[in-house]
DNA sequence: ATGTCCTCTCTTAGAGGA
C-alpha cells in the first residue's frame, strides 16, 4: 500500500501536475496540502475521473487539505485538530482508508518569528501533539503525513545557518517535532535513510531547485503499530523540476499489506 | 533586501502568504 503527501499550492494551478503525477505513480492513498481553494472549488471530477474517491476540507485563498483513495472510500473521522473550536484554518483532516488511519496536515508556517504567527503555530502543535498521543493510545494503524514546516535536524536543510531564526527550524519546534518521535512516532524516511541528504521542498527564489538548495518539511509518521510495516519510501524529485510545478514534490512510502 | 508563485480584490496592479 503506497501512501503520498504532496503540498500542491494551489490544486487548480496545479491540476495538470497532479494528474500526471497520480497517472505516473498510481499511489492507493494521497494527502494533499495548500488546495488554496474554496470547498466548492475543488476539481471533484477530474480527480474522480483519475481513478480517486476523494475526501477534502477547503477554504478561501489559502489552507485546505484532502486525502484522496484508489482503495475505496475514505471514511471521514474528523475534518479539524481537536483541542480549539475557534480555529477557523483548514489544516487537518482524518479519514479510515483501507484499514489504516491517515491524518493529512498542514501545520502552519511560522514566519516571521518571533510574533503572533508563530504563537500560533506553537499552539497549533501542541494540539497536535494532544491529538497524536491519543492516536497511539488507541492501538490504531495510522499515518501522519503532511507538510509539518519543520526541519527536523541540521541534515535536513542545504545551509543550515541561513535557517537559524527561521520558524521552520527554530529550536522549540524542532523540540516540538522530537516530541512526536519520542511518543512513539517513525519519521518514514529517516527510519530507511539514516544519513542521507533528502529535500522535499525547494523555494521558488533564487535557483533553488537547479542549486539544491532544499528543505526536509514534508513527513510520514507511522504508528508503532505500523513500524515494521514499512518496506520502501522516497520523494518523487523529478516532479519538482516539472513546468508549473509546486515548491514542494511529492514523497511516499509503502507498507507491506497485512 | 531580494528573489517567485499563487490567490483575491477596493481587479488588469498590488497585497498577503509562503
Amino acid at each position: 500500500m503506497r501512501i503520498a503527501t504532496y503540498n500542491v499550492n494551489g490544486i487548480n494551478a496545479r491540476l495538470p501536475v497532479l494528474l500526471r503525477w497520480l497517472e505516473e505513480t498510481q499511489p492507493d492513498v494521497v494527502c494533499l496540502q495548500e488546495l488554496k481553494a474554496p470547498q466548492e472549488k475543488f476539481p471533484e471530477q477530474a480527480i474522480r475521473n483519475a481513478g480517486y474517491q476523494p475526501l477534502w476540507h477547503g477554504q478561501k485563498s489559502w489552507n485546505g487539505v484532502a486525502i484522496l483513495s484508489r482503495r475505496g472510500e475514505p471514511v471521514e473521522v474528523r475534518r479539524a485538530l481537536p483541542g480549539d473550536p475557534e480555529d477557523t484554518h483548514s489544516r487537518y483532516i482524518e479519514a479510515a482508508v483501507n484499514g489504516v488511519l491517515v491524518g493529512c496536515l498542514y501545520l502552519p508556517n511560522g514566519n516571521p518569528a518571533p510574533g503572533p504567527k508563530l504563537d500560533y503555530k506553537l499552539n497549533w502543535f501542541a494540539r497536535l501533539l494532544t491529538h497524536a498521543a491519543e492516536l497511539i493510545d488507541s492501538g490504531a494503524p495510522a499515518v501522519l503525513a503532511g507538510d509539518y514546516n519543520v526541519i527536523p535536524t541540521e541534515l535536513d536543510v542545504y545551509k543550515p545557518e541561513s535557517w537559524v531564526d527561521d520558524a521552520l527550524f527554530l529550536p522549540e519546534v524542532r523540540a516540538a517535532y522530537q516530541q512526536l518521535l519520542e511518543q512513539g512516532w517513525t519519521d518514514s524516511l529517516r527510519q530507511l535513510y539514516p544519513d542521507e541528504k533528502i529535500y522535499t521542498f525547494w523555494d521558488y527564489f533564487r535557483n533553488a531547485f537547479a542549486r539544491n538548495a532544499g528543505l526536509r518539511i514534508d513527513h510520514l509518521l507511522l504508528s508503532p503499530s505500523l513500524r515494521d510495516s514499512l518496506v520502501a519510501a522516497g520523494v518523487d524529485k523529478h516532479v519538482r523540476g516539472w513546468e508549473k510545478s509546486s515548491d514542494h514534490a511529492p514523497v511516499w512510502i509503502e507498507l507491506r499489506s497485512p
